[in-house]
RNA sequence: GUGAUUGUAGCUCAGUUGGUUAGAGCGCCAGGUUGUGGCCCUGGAGGUCGGGGGUUCGAGUCCCCUCAUUCACCCCA
C-alpha cells in the first residue's frame, strides 16, 4: 500500500476506463453542436462572493460545502466552483456577451468542487457537463435545454430515467409562499429535526424534499406551491409540458421538487436514475431569471440551464452494459523483435510505418518472442511484423495477421501500402 | 458534520476455538528444444497481514487508539 494516496473524495481515471470518457463527451459534442450550443471555459476558481450571491449564501453548498481559500495572505477570498452557472453568468456578464447579441447558448464539460463526505456516486472532484441559454427563457428555450439534456442521454442509449417538472414561480411567489409554509411549519416545529427546524428561517422550501418520512407526513398537508402561482406561470408552465409531450418525453409533475441553489425561479427540472442509489439525481435544472441581475447585470436577462453529472451518468450507463463494446483502440503493427540487439532497427521501421499514419509499437523491454507476441495479441494488435536477422538481410519482413494467422513476406513500402489501405476503409 | 462497514500479494478473496517458514484464482515474468500469439502445462517474483500501542509463552486472528475505504444520513449532479 502505498503511502500516497489520492485526496479523499478524489480517483484516477486510468486509460482503460478513458475510453468510456471520451465516447460519453463526443456525444456530448455532437449533440450540443445540434442544438445550436458553443463550448464555454472558464477558471476552476473564482471569488467566493460569486458563490455566495448566486446559490446563496444560506444553501448548504455555500454554507459547509465549499473548498474556499485566500492564496494571499490580505488578498481576497477564492473557492474552487462548486457548480457552473454562477460562472458562466460571470464570464457572460464580464465579456459583455450581451452586446454582441441577445441570446447565448454555451454549454461545458467541467470539473467541480464540493467538500461533502465521499459516498456511491458523490466525489469531492466531479465532473458535469450542462448548458446555459441566456437571453431568453421562453417556455420554447426551456423546452430546447430540456430535449437537449434529454438527447444526450438518449443517443447514449440510457433508458429508465425519469423526469421530474415543476414550477416555482416568480420571485413573489415564492415569497408569498414561503410565508405561507413557514406559517404552516411553525406550529410543527417541535415535531421537525434538527436540520428542518434551522431551515425554518433559512430556507424553508428546501424542508418541502426531505426524505425522512416523519417530516414527509407533515408537508403532506402543508400549503402547496402551484396554489401561490400567478396565472402567467401557470399558463408557461403548461406550455413547457406542452412542448415536452410534442418531443415525446414523458414526465412527472412533482410539485414537491424544489433545487438547492435560491437562483431558479419559474420552471425546475430533474432526472434520476433507478441506477444509482441513494444518490439518484443524475441532472437538473431550471430557469433563473434573475441571476444576471443579481450578479451586477444592469438589465434583465432571462435565462435557463440544466447540469448532468458525469461520473453518475456513467455509473448508470455501466449498469445498463452500455460501455461494453467501447474499447481502446489497439495498434494496426506490432514489431516483433527476433532479438533485442535489432532495437535499432525496429526504432526505424516504426518511424516510417508512422509517417505514413499507420498506428505501430515495438517491444521496449527486451523480452522473449513469445512474450511480445503475448502482448501483442494482448493489445489487440491487427498484425505482427517479424523482424530478425533474415529480413534485414532481405529487406523483406514477414507480416502476421493475427486475425487469420496468414503470414506473408513483404517489404517495407508493400507492407507500408497494404496497411494503409487498411487505414482508408476502417475510416469509411 | 453524524452513523455503520471494511482494511491479508497489482486485483478479487480464503485463512479453522490465537499456535510452527501466511494461501488460492486472476494478473505479471520466465520456460514447455532449434525465430511466432490467443488454449493448456511447469516454474518464479511479489505481502513488516493499513499504522501504532496493549493482552499473551505466542496475534492476521482478542482489546484500545489512529488512518483510510465503502455505504447511509445530510446535500446534490
Amino acid at each position: 500500500m502505498s503511502q500516497y494516496r489520492a485526496v479523499k473524495g478524489t480517483r484516477d481515471v486510468f486509460p482503460d476506463e478513458i475510453t468510456s470518457w471520451n465516447h460519453i463527451e463526443k456525444v456530448i459534442h455532437r449533440v450540443a453542436g445540434l442544438y445550436g450550443f458553443h463550448e464555454i471555459r472558464t477558471p476552476v476558481f473564482e471569488y467566493t462572493e460569486l458563490f455566495q450571491r448566486s446559490i446563496g449564501a444560506a444553501t448548504d453548498i455555500v454554507g459547509k460545502e465549499m473548498f474556499t481559500f485566500r492564496p494571499e495572505e490580505k488578498g481576497r477570498s477564492i473557492t474552487l466552483r462548486p457548480e457552473m452557472t454562477a460562472g458562466v453568468m460571470r464570464a457572460f456578464i464580464q465579456g459583455n456577451l450581451a452586446a454582441s447579441s441577445p441570446i447565448h447558448k454555451l454549454y461545458y464539460i467541467a470539473e467541480l468542487f464540493r467538500k461533502e463526505r465521499p459516498q456511491a456516486g458523490r466525489q469531492r472532484q466531479f465532473s458535469q457537463f450542462g448548458a446555459e441559454l441566456i437571453g431568453v427563457s421562453s417556455p420554447e428555450a426551456v423546452a430546447e435545454v430540456i430535449g437537449l439534456m434529454m438527447q444526450v442521454f438518449a443517443d447514449l442509449g440510457v433508458t429508465g430515467l425519469r423526469l421530474r417538472m415543476n414550477s416555482l414561480g416568480d420571485v413573489e411567489d415564492r415569497m408569498h409562499y414561503i410565508e405561507a409554509l413557514r406559517e404552516y411549519l411553525e406550529p410543527h416545529s417541535a415535531l421537525l429535526d434538527e436540520h428542518s427546524r434551522e431551515r425554518l428561517d433559512k430556507n424553508p422550501l428546501r424542508i418541502l424534499d426531505s426524505k425522512n418520512p416523519e417530516i414527509q407526513a407533515i408537508i403532506a398537508d402543508a400549503p402547496r406551491l402551484h396554489d401561490f402561482l400567478g396565472a402567467s406561470a401557470i399558463e408557461e408552465f403548461e406550455k413547457v409540458l406542452h412542448y415536452l409531450d410534442e418531443k415525446g418525453l414523458s414526465y412527472v409533475i412533482d410539485p414537491l421538487l424544489v433545487r438547492g441553489l435560491d437562483y431558479y425561479c419559474h420552471t425546475a427540472f430533474e432526472v434520476t436514475s433507478s441506477e444509482l442509489g441513494a444518490q439518484d439525481a443524475i441532472g437538473g435544472g431550471g430557469q433563473y431569471d434573475g441571476l444576471a441581475k443579481q450578479l451586477g447585470c444592469k438589465s434583465d436577462v432571462p435565462a435557463v440551464g440544466f447540469a448532468v453529472g458525469l461520473e453518475r451518468l456513467l455509473i448508470t450507463m455501466e449498469k445498463q452494459g452500455l460501455l461494453t463494446h467501447v474499447k481502446q483502440e489497439g495498434p494496426q503493427v506490432y514489431v516483433v523483435l527476433q532479438s533485442h540487439e535489432l532495437v535499432a532497427h525496429a526504432v526505424g521501421i516504426c518511424d516510417v510505418l508512422r509517417e505514413s499514419r499507420i498506428r505501430s509499437v515495438m517491444d521496449l523491454a527486451g523480452r522473449s518472442m513469445k512474450a511480445q507476441m503475448r502482448e501483442a495479441n494482448k493489445m489487440g494488435a491487427s498484425y505482427a511484423l517479424f523482424v530478425g536477422q533474415d529480413e534485414l538481410q532481405r529487406q523483406v519482413f514477414g507480416l502476421k495477421n493475427l486475425t487469420t494467422s496468414e503470414q506473408e513476406f513483404l517489404s517495407i513500402q508493400q507492407i507500408v501500402e497494404r496497411l494503409e489501405s487498411s487505414n482508408i476503409s476502417s475510416a469509411q
